[in-house]
DNA sequence: GAGCACTGC
C-alpha cells in the first residue's frame, strides 16, 4: 500500500474516528487475535459495516506481511445481503483508504466482479461467497471473513454460517467475524458456544414511540388518518408510511393527496418502481410542503431516507411462505416482527429526533415475534439442498445450522431432485446434478436447460429461461393506457402458450436492437428486458463450460415449437395440470391433487387438456401462472420413470396417462415385431 | 379476469 496519503484522506480519518466503532477499535482488534471467532453487535449508526473491515485488514497485513497463499495476497471478505451495499460500500472504503475501486478495495456480485490481483479487502453478496465456496470449499484465499447483517438470516447467510462452522475446524488460521445489528446474539452465541460477544451502540437521534390505545380493525384508514393529524397537528419534517404492496400503496397515495392536496409532496415507493421515480424520494424537500412516502418494505433496509421525522407503522409486510405438502409458495400479508418494528421506527430519528406511530396496541407488539422467522425456514429448499450437495455436504440431517428446517420440506426437496435426476438412490450428487449445481437457476429450469439439446433448442430454451428469471417484462399501465397495453401484448402472443411468448418477446427485442423506444412503444419493460440478455449471457458461458451445444431447430419447421414444448416438459414435468371434465384444472401428482385456475395473464385462446405451468401462485384464489400447452403422451416419453401409473391415485388424469402408457406399449411391441 | 414484499447466484 502506498505511503503518502492526500489531504483528502486525512480529513475523512477524522471524521472516521468519531463514529462509534472506533471507541471499541483496541478492544475488537485484540479479541480477534485471541479468538477465532467473534461476535460484533453494532447499532444503525455505529459505523461497523465501513469500519470493521479495514481494522480487521489492518491486523491481517500487519501478521501476514508478506507471503499469501500460493504468492497471492491474502483476502478479507464482507459479505452483504443486497448487491447495491457491497458496491456502495465498498466505494466508500475505497475513498476512505485512499485507493482506486478495484485495487486494493473491490467487490465481487452477480455480473460484476470489480477486484483485481491487488485486491485484499473484497465486498461481496453472500450469495457469491456462496458461489466461490462451491469452487473451493476452503475458502482458501481468505484469512478473515466478515459476515455482516447476518440479523437478517438471509438464506445464504445461514448456509454460510454452517459451512463455515466445519471450515474454521479444517483451516484454524482462518478468522470469522459476525456483526450483527440486532441482539439476536445469544442465538449465534448458542450457535458459536462461548464466542466474546462485543457490543457497539449506534448513532441514532431518540425516537418515541407511539401506541394506540385500541387495535385497529383497517389498517389503512388508520394509516391514512395517523398522516392526517400528523400534518395537522406536528412539526414540520417529513413522513414514512408502511405498507404492504404495490396496488395498495398507489391507492394510499391517491386517497392521502386527494384529502391534503397541494400541502403535502405524496409519493410512492416499491421495487417495480421505476428509478427514475424511486430517485424523486431523494429530493430534497421544501420547507413548505412536508414530503409523505408511502413504501413497501423497501424503505425498512434496502433504501435510506434521511430527513424522515415521522413513521407511520401499521405492523404488516407481505411475506413468502412455503408449504411442503402441496409445493406452493405464497405471499402473505402477515404481521412483522418485533425487531422489523424497531427497525421502521428507527428510521425516524437518522437526522433529528422523531416520532413512530404503531397502529397497533403496545400488548400487541409484545405478542409480535423477536424475529422474523429465518427465509430458510420459508422456502423450497430444492435449490438450497442442491447447493449443499455440492459443496460437499452428504449429510443433510447433520449439516449444523441454526435453524433447521422443517423435515418435511427437506423430505420434499430430497424427492424433487431425485426426480430431476439431480441425486441418485443413495442420494448422492450425479453428473447432471453437478452440472445443474452451477447454474444460479432452480433446478427444474437448470435440468430443461441441459436437456435441450436433445430436442435441438437450447438457444431458444436459454432465451426463455431469461425470460422467466426476470421480472415480468409486460407492462400493464392502471387506467387509459390498459386497452392499449393489452393489445400490444396480443402481438406478442402464441397461442400454444406464454413461454412462447415470452420467447417472442425475446426475439423481437433483439430484432429491434434492444432499442429503448421500440420497448416503450410497445409497453414492454425495457430494465427488465436489458437484464434478461444479462442473464442469458451468463447461462452462455456455462453452457461453454460444460461444452453444452448451443443449437435450434428450423424455424421454418412445423417442430419449431414443438421442440420447444417437450423441452420445457423435459424440466417442469413435475408441474403439469389436466382439464378435467369439470371444466377445472387439477394439477396431476403422487398427492395433495389441487384445484387451480389458469392465471388471467395467460394468452391461451382455448383450455388445452394438460399444460406444464411455470408457478402456482397462491393470492385471491390457486393460480397457475405462464402456462404452455402440452401432449399427454409426452408425460411418458420425456418423464416414464415419473409418470407411472401406480404412482398416482385414481382421477381422470390417470386414466388418460394409462392409456398414453398402453399406447406406447403396443407401438413399442409392434416395433419389436418388425426387427 | 388479476396483480407484483424483498434479496441473491
Amino acid at each position: 500500500m502506498k505511503k503518502t496519503y492526500s489531504g483528502r484522506y486525512f480529513e475523512i480519518l477524522e471524521k472516521r474516528k468519531n463514529l462509534p466503532v472506533w471507541v471499541h477499535k483496541e478492544e475488537f482488534l485484540k479479541t480477534l487475535k485471541e479468538n477465532q471467532i467473534v461476535l460484533l453487535v453494532g447499532e444503525t449508526g455505529s459505523g461497523k459495516t465501513t469500519q470493521i473491515p479495514q481494522f480487521v485488514l489492518e491486523a491481517v497485513l500487519n501478521e501476514n506481511p508478506s507471503s499469501g497463499p500460493k504468492g497471492k495476497k491474502w483476502l478479507v471478505g464482507c459479505t452483504q445481503p443486497r448487491r447495491v451495499a457491497a458496491m456502495s460500500v465498498s466505494r466508500r472504503v475505497a475513498e476512505e483508504m485512499d485507493v482506486e475501486i478495484g485495487d486494493e478495495v473491490g467487490y465481487t456480485v452477480r455480473f460484476e466482479d470489480c477486484s483485481s490481483s491487488k485486491t485484499v479487502l473484497k465486498y461481496l453478496t453472500d450469495g457469491m461467497l456462496l458461489r466461490e465456496a462451491m469452487a473451493d470449499p476452503l475458502l482458501g484465499r481468505y484469512k478473515v471473513i466478515v459476515l455482516d447483517e447476518a440479523h437478517e438470516r438471509t438464506l445464504a447467510t445461514d448456509l454460510l454460517f454452517g459451512l463455515l462452522k466445519q471450515t474454521l475446524v479444517s483451516r484454524p488460521d482462518l478468522k470469522l467475524v459476525v456483526m450483527s445489528a440486532t441482539l439476536e446474539a445469544d442465538k449465534f452465541q448458542n450457535y458459536f458456544t462461548g464466542v466474546p460477544l462485543i457490543k457497539v451502540p449506534g448513532r441514532l437521534y431518540p425516537v418515541e414511540i407511539l401506541y394506540t390505545r385500541e387495535p385497529q380493525r383497517d389498517y389503512l384508514e388508520a394509516a391514512i388518518n395517523t398522516v392526517i393529524q400528523i400534518h395537522e397537528s406536528e412539526p414540520p419534517g417529513d413522513v414514512l408510511v408502511f405498507l404492504t404492496g404495490e396496488e395498495e400503496i398507489e391507492d394510499t397515495c391517491r386517497r392521502i393527496a386527494s384529502k391534503l392536496g397541494d400541502q403535502v409532496n405524496v409519493m410512492p415507493l416499491y421495487s417495480t418502481l421505476s428509478p427514475a421515480m424511486q430517485q424523486k424520494i431523494f429530493d430534497p424537500t421544501t420547507d413548505a410542503v412536508r414530503k409523505i412516502v408511502v413504501s413497501t418494505n423497501i424503505a425498512e433496509t434496502s433504501l435510506t431516507i434521511d430527513g424522515i421525522v415521522y413513521v407511520v407503522d401499521p405492523g404488516f409486510s407481505k411475506q413468502k411462505l412455503y408449504h411442503p405438502n402441496t409445493r406452493v409458495e405464497s405471499l402473505l400479508v402477515s404481521p412483522i416482527s418485533q425487531a422489523s418494528a424497531d427497525q421502521r421506527a428507527g428510521r425516524a430519528g437518522r437526522t433529528q429526533p422523531g416520532k413512530c406511530f404503531r397502529l397497533y396496541t403496545e400488548k400487541s407488539f409484545k405478542e409480535l415475534e423477536k424475529q422474523t422467522y429465518a427465509e430458510i425456514l420459508r422456502s423450497n429448499l430444492a435449490n438450497t439442498v442442491l447447493t449443499l450437495k455440492r459443496l460437499g455436504v452428504e449429510n443433510l440431517l447433520h449439516f449444523d445450522l441454526i435453524d433447521p428446517p422443517a423435515p418435511d420440506t427437506l423430505a420434499r426437496a430430497l424427492d424433487d431432485l431425485y426426480h430431476l435426476g439431480a441425486l441418485d438412490d443413495e442420494c448422492n450428487l450425479t453428473k447432471t446434478g453437478e452440472m445443474m449445481s452451477e447454474f444460479p437457476l432452480d433446478p427444474q429450469m437448470a435440468k430443461m436447460i441441459i436437456v435441450s439439446p436433445q430436442f435441438n433448442c437450447s438457444n431458444e430454451i436459454l432465451s426463455v429461461s431469461a425470460m422467466l428469471s426476470v421480472p415480468n417484462c409486460f407492462i400493464r399501465p392502471r387506467g387509459e393506457g390498459q386497452k392499449a397495453a393489452d393489445k400490444a401484448k396480443s402481438m406478442f402472443s402464441h397461442i400454444d402458450g406464454d413461454h412462447l411468448t415470452l420467447l417472442n418477446v425475446f426475439h423481437a427485442f433483439l430484432q429491434h436492437n434492444q432499442n429503448q423506444d421500440w420497448c416503450y412503444e410497445n409497453f414492454i419493460n425495457y430494465r427488465a428486458m436489458k437484464s434478461a440478455v444479462n442473464v442469458r449471457e451468463q447461462l452462455v458461458r456455462i453452457m461453454s463450460r460444460f461444452q453444452i451445444k448451443l443449437c435450434s431447430p428450423d424455424f421454418n419447421s412445423r417442430d419449431y415449437y414443438v421442440n420447444i414444448r417437450k423441452a420445457l416438459l423435459a424440466g417442469y414435468f413435475m408441474q403439469v395440470a389436466h382439464l378435467e371434465r369439470t371444466g377445472n384444472y387439477l394439477t396431476f401428482r403422487d398427492k395433495d391433487d389441487q384445484v387451480v385456475h389458469l392465471h388471467p395473464s395467460n394468452c391461451l385462446e382455448y383450455k388445452p387438456e394438460w399444460v406444464v405451468y411455470n408457478e402456482y401462485v397462491l393470492t385471491s384464489r390457486n393460480f397457475i401462472r405462464t402456462v404452455t400447452y402440452i401432449q399427454g403422451e409426452w408425460l411418458v416419453d420425456i418423464a416414464p420413470d415419473y409418470y407411472k401409473p401406480a404412482n398416482f391415485p385414481n382421477s381422470e388424469a390417470k386414466r388418460v396417462l394409462q392409456r398414453h402408457c398402453k399406447k406406447r406399449r403396443l407401438s413399442e411391441e409392434r416395433s419389436c415385431k418388425i426387427f
